[in-house]
DNA sequence: TTGAAAGCGCTAACAT
DNA sequence: ATGTTAGCGCTTTCAA
């Protein structure tokens, strides 16, 4: 890391013949400066392409921006979490900065080059993580800033998060659709590198079998990124089953609309041969055909209070390290078929 | 902006009776500090609340991040273009951090802050902006960064962007649906804020009158934000008018996958009664029941020969102005009729 | 293994 | 209107 012969404020300074603090008002259009230096000073500027560096950042030490890690854009669910830190953040003065962090561990790289190059009051963790990753990044912000993670949480850890109880939320789903009469359930989960998918997956068997069902393994797939396509083949494959699903319990509401046109490709009805429930409550899932029985998850709030938590813990160092769960809530729509009271059987 | 009290280096090299040199190494995990030393030191820094400031950002001075500016996150058009600038980036090594400009805007404020806080490298501008606001901008970025338009560009000015013409990608998609027999169409656009929407006004309206059609104003609706919502509704409103439109044409496929929910519950069919266009091939336009006729925007290449553009920037200022157009291309699926050869006429 | 001290490039207070 | 200069907080030689 040879040092570049850039031109710094020093070297437009001696071409034009005048001061650093000179070149320095001129930059940054504070006092007033003569139009002629202005001038002479302005050319040598584009003369030789000053730009400037970071010894600006120096003379006001506190960061005011925050920074967001999100695994993938892609994910609908993220963008009002975002706007919910977004505006939290705003209140208090800070600007937002998103890393989408899915590239970067694609090439098995880590956050550290971004947390080194620039500095941060502090970061919302929205991207989910192994627990390995988790001892990796908190090492890696050591002395940096305080974390606060959204969303995805590690249980053993102490570490403060603000999340929703995602056992218990596929569990009530599970539930309803099983007084629904739908037990052959089709199970369209992440994979288990997200820890959400284990909590929700945990939920799911839980729920089979306080009912007194045994888990049919094959009819649970575990995909390895949230987006339609993926969500459509896999309710393909899973239609395609020997014994085929009636219903298809979606662990997010992208895959359960792919889940839907599969149903259509099938010339599967949709609730009456397949019922299907979603999760996240986006926005998409009324305007579905038939719109989407989903669980609301608050993600507004989820991003508002991780912002507050975050602030508290800039502010207050000392802060005692909350977690705060919200509630999630069954929306049922369309796609799923009316409660029935007892009974279970099958009509023709 | 009073001096804080917080700790700097010097603090916790006294405190701990080493020089700064020694805490530098423990927090950077360089060399090697004897491991006595090394607690005594980590505790004095976990007892005085130690958080690294801008100091060390000084001698590694040339940036290695790019920011990315976006209107808003929630339009799925950007996501893909993110990965392309990202992708891009990644092979030069470069960080992307992104800023969402929606909120920034909405309280009158600027950029300023952002980019006076952090160090990049380079900007991708992706958010829509005004000549007016361009202008600022620029200014704003003067002596900092080069700067490359993505997709949104102002025509007087003299600077970088990778775009697609707007103009004629409506142009084109409005002489389908006339060809197709449909001309009571709806045009859902968004509000001339937007540059892009400015011409795609345009390609419309040059295309309905060089067929010699006349423009119905009412038939226009002009958009403040890009969400399923608003298409929604106000394809309501276009269906409830008192002459039916016959085709809705919107400039975006979220407006249109509103449009096909406003269908739905006015009962119209699709292609039959109503024909559809969107623009921008997202991902969903294939998923929707009927699956959706919709222009196709390289959103993925858009975004990484911007990227491509802004490093030969950044490696050499003195590059020319490079302007990049990528081409469009009408996806023909299953929301537009047949095209028919020279029948204008109903059928009952 | 550790310390002393010279920068890094800029801003801002103070002086002229 | 402009110049002088003392920092800003850290990293990094170079010496010990």
């Amino acid at each position: 890391m040879q040092k570049k012969n850039k031109p710094t404020i020093e070297d437009v300074a001696r071409l034009s013949n005048v001061s650093t603090a000179t070149v320095s008002r001129i930059i940054n259009g504070k006092d007033k400066v003569k139009e002629g230096t202005k001038q002479k000073v302005l050319k040598v500027i584009e003369d030789v392409g000053f730009e400037i560096r970071k010894g600006n950042l120096l003379s006001d030490n506190d960061s005011k921006t925050i920074l967001v890690c999100v695994t993938e854009l892609k994910n609908p669910f993220n963008v009002p979490v975002i706007d919910g830190i977004q505006n939290s953040a705003l209140k208090y003065g800070y600007d937002v900065l998103l890393l989408q962090t899915k590239q970067i561990y694609t090439e098995f790289s880590d956050y550290e080059s971004v947390l080194k190059a620039q500095r941060f009051a502090g970061v919302v963790f929205l991207s989910s993580v192994t627990s390995a990753q988790l001892k990796k990044i908190t090492d890696q912000l050591n002395y940096r800033c305080p974390i606060v993670f959204c969303s995805e949480y590690i249980e053993e850890m102490n570490i403060p998060y603000v999340a929703i109880d995602d056992k218990d939320a596929i569990y009530k789903a599970t539930n309803y659709l099983l007084s629904c009469g739908r037990s052959k359930i089709g199970f369209i989960n992440s994979n288990h590198s997200h820890n959400y998918a284990k909590k929700r997956e945990a939920g799911f068997k839980e729920a089979m079998q306080d009912s007194g069902y045994t888990i049919n393994e094959h009819m649970i797939v575990r995909l390895s990124s949230v987006n339609y396509g993926l969500g459509y083949s896999n309710a393909l494959y899973l239609l395609g089953l020997e014994e085929r699903p009636d219903a298809l319990l979606c662990i997010s509401d992208v895959f359960a609309i792919g889940a839907l046109k599969a149903c259509k490709k099938k010339g599967l009805r949709v609730p009456e041969d397949v019922a299907i429930i979603g999760f996240d409550n986006i926005e998409l899932s009324t305007m579905t055909d038939p719109s989407l029985t989903t669980i609301d998850q608050p993600n507004y709030q989820l991003g508002y209070q991780s912002c507050e938590l975050l602030v508290e813990k800039i502010n207050n160092p000392d802060t005692l390290t909350k977690q705060i769960f919200l509630e999630t809530e069954l929306i049922v729509r369309d796609s799923t078929p009316l409660m029935i009271s007892k009974n279970k059987g099958e009509q023709s």
